[in-house]
DNA sequence: GAGAATCCTGACCATATGGTCAAATATCAA
DNA sequence: TTGATATTTGACCATATGGTCAGGATTCTC
């Protein structure tokens, strides 16, 4: 028999209880998903850095698979989040200058979230390819749109939206990803000042590139 | 310049059929370790994908984790060696423009090793961080030197040439790691000729940050 | 071509891990 | 307070997986 009244997931009648241990749980497992991959973690160690036994955690999730795709989906609207607001109306080369800096600020302040996506999207993303070609396709094209206005316009330099924004992203996001590999390499005399550095560099890259 | 056939892996064994079992393997491994990870990997999953047997796998390599350490420490030089290839003696914008194209084609030819790399770093490179803070660092000194000497000769403009390398990792890997997303996003009447486009804007990137 | 060395495999084992379940405990509305 | 509901857990199970081993098959060396 099933628990008499399992809460159901998309109910919006969740107990306090349900919250919080749900917010707990995610939490817990964005740290072990970030680190060792949805193969890699287990329902274990979740539960262990959550405080929780392992019965309890699949009390609210119903298995591993379910923690690691409603994280992913809580997660992606934060993380596209920056893209939506550039907007047509500001100055070309600030708005573009500024979605640099607050995708730079994201891998600062939420490099487990990136190194989630980035070992997401490393192994084909089979549970987000539908909104990659769907709806982040559609915004994309929605900014590219305008930013490629733009250029029409004379405002900046030509230049392939889409293959801009690639570069952000993936300029951006290395700082995140890649931060053993950036630390490796400055030494411990430069690897603090990195998120600045970066700052100065991709600002000074992406405004050379724009500016008319 | 470079030999048009693939980098062969010395697999470091005593007789043919080592030798050419060995190789085999790496060729399996690799292909399931960037899709999967380490973690992610099976040995019956790479015996199937290499033909062999679990108990034969395991006769030429110790273990799972011996056949991930002797690849990766097979491809590193492979895959750090087109940053060698920078020479003082060159045209310095050519010469920048040259690495950024082979580290490109790199992409598009390798695009497993790329992955098998990405993901090692994001879960912080244990096997590999001494490499990175040792070797690369060194050979990173070594060029970071160089391009730095030419802003300083007035021959490129001033930039800071380890970020620079950053932003040309980050910027070429990312048409491997990210493929899904590049596909999805350019969609499915652009994505044939998505490592031509790239190409094209990244020559106009780099030519524009670096031409004084 | 014989003996030694190398190669290969089916059968097997130990452990890790995702997940279940009955029953105990805590919470909350009345 | 009380009964219903929600929460929690120890014990347990089935399967996947890394790895072993004895012995048979093949290849190499002389």
């Amino acid at each position: 028999m099933n628990s008499p009244s399992r809460p159901r997931l998309d109910s919006g009648g969740k107990t306090r209880i349900q919250r919080e241990k749900r917010a707990e749980i995610f939490e817990a497992a964005l740290d072990v998903f970030a680190e060792a991959g949805l193969r890699g973690a287990t329902l274990d160690r979740i539960a262990s850095q959550a405080g929780l036994s392992k019965p309890n955690v699949v009390y609210y999730f119903d298995s591993k698979e379910a923690i690691y795709r409603d994280l992913l989906e809580a997660l992606l609207d934060i993380w596209i989040d920056p893209l939506r607001q550039i907007s047509a109306d500001g100055d070309p080369v600030s708005e573009i200058l500024a979605y640099v800096h607050r995708k730079l600020a994201m891998s600062r302040e939420m490099p487990r979230e990136s190194r989630l996506f980035a070992t997401e999207m490393i192994q084909n993303a089979p549970r987000i390819s539908d909104v990659l070609s769907g709806d982040l396709k559609a915004l994309v094209d929605e900014k590219a749109a305008v930013i490629e206005g733009w250029a029409a316009e004379g405002r900046i330099a030509p230049v392939d939206a889409r293959h801009l924004m690639f570069s952000i992203w993936a300029t951006t996001q290395h700082y995140a990803d890649f931060d053993v590999q950036v630390r490796g390499v400055l030494g411990p005399d430069r690897e603090a000042r990195r998120f600045d550095e970066a700052d100065e560099f991709l600002t000074a890259m992406y405004t050379r590139l724009l500016t008319v």
